[in-house]
DNA sequence: CTCTGGATTGAC
DNA sequence: TCAATCCAGAGG
């Protein structure tokens, strides 16, 4: 994906993403479920500045930042806007494409809605880890493309989820009707 | 150094 | 509804 797709505001980055593919190696998924964080936003890791985690956040658009959280998983961001602002967007879901085997073994389940249906599970079903936080999407194993245009109609906006800080925002994406969303 | 809580998940 | 699990960030 161009580098400018992701340097534009990040609500538009969320919502734009919805519809592309997240591909890493053999094991791909449609994204369905997006969450905007924003520099001035106190839910967002970049809220109080540019610490060890989130730098990567700060810098230029279209880098993975890749965190660990409650001891067991990862989440999957993709750096918006302009180097230095500190946004992203958080992947929570995707609707399994390719790979599939491959996610159910790294997932332990067998149900297609079962493994990439949250930020954690989709990390663990794509295999992304501490070793993709700041690489580029452009080119390599770990890529976002273009796939399918979501009509604005078929886009819903909501309340952000697992957030006790900034969760009266209405900055989450997802499709309409898919059944792989993590949570209606 | 210690303490606290988390952009989650899965089992009960 | 709730525990698991461990690390980043903050404070001393």
């Amino acid at each position: 994906m161009d580098k400018l797709f992701f340097s534009k505001p990040t609500l538009d980055v969320a919502k734009n993403l919805l519809g592309c593919k997240l591909i890493n190696g053999k094991t791909s998924g449609m994204i369905v479920e997006s969450e905007a964080y924003l520099y001035n936003d106190r839910a967002s890791h970049s809220f109080k500045g540019k610490t060890e985690r989130n730098k990567v956040m700060f810098d230029s658009p279209g880098r993975a930042y890749v965190y660990f959280i409650y001891g067991n998983h990862y989440c999957f961001n993709v750096v918006t806007n302009k180097h230095g602002i500190g946004e992203a967007v958080l992947l929570r879901a995707l609707e399994p494409l390719s790979g599939f085997n491959i996610m159910r073994k790294r997932r332990k389940k067998e149900e297609l809605k079962e493994l990439c249906s949250g930020p954690g599970k989709l990390c663990s079903a794509l295999g992304i880890e501490k070793k993709h936080n700041g690489k580029m999407l452009n080119n390599g194993s770990l890529r976002i493309e273009k796939f399918n245009k979501i009509a604005n109609k078929n886009i819903i906006k909501s309340r952000r989820i697992g957030i006790s800080n900034g969760s009266e925002l209405y900055h989450r994406f997802y499709i309409k009707g898919n059944i792989f969303i993590s949570r209606k």
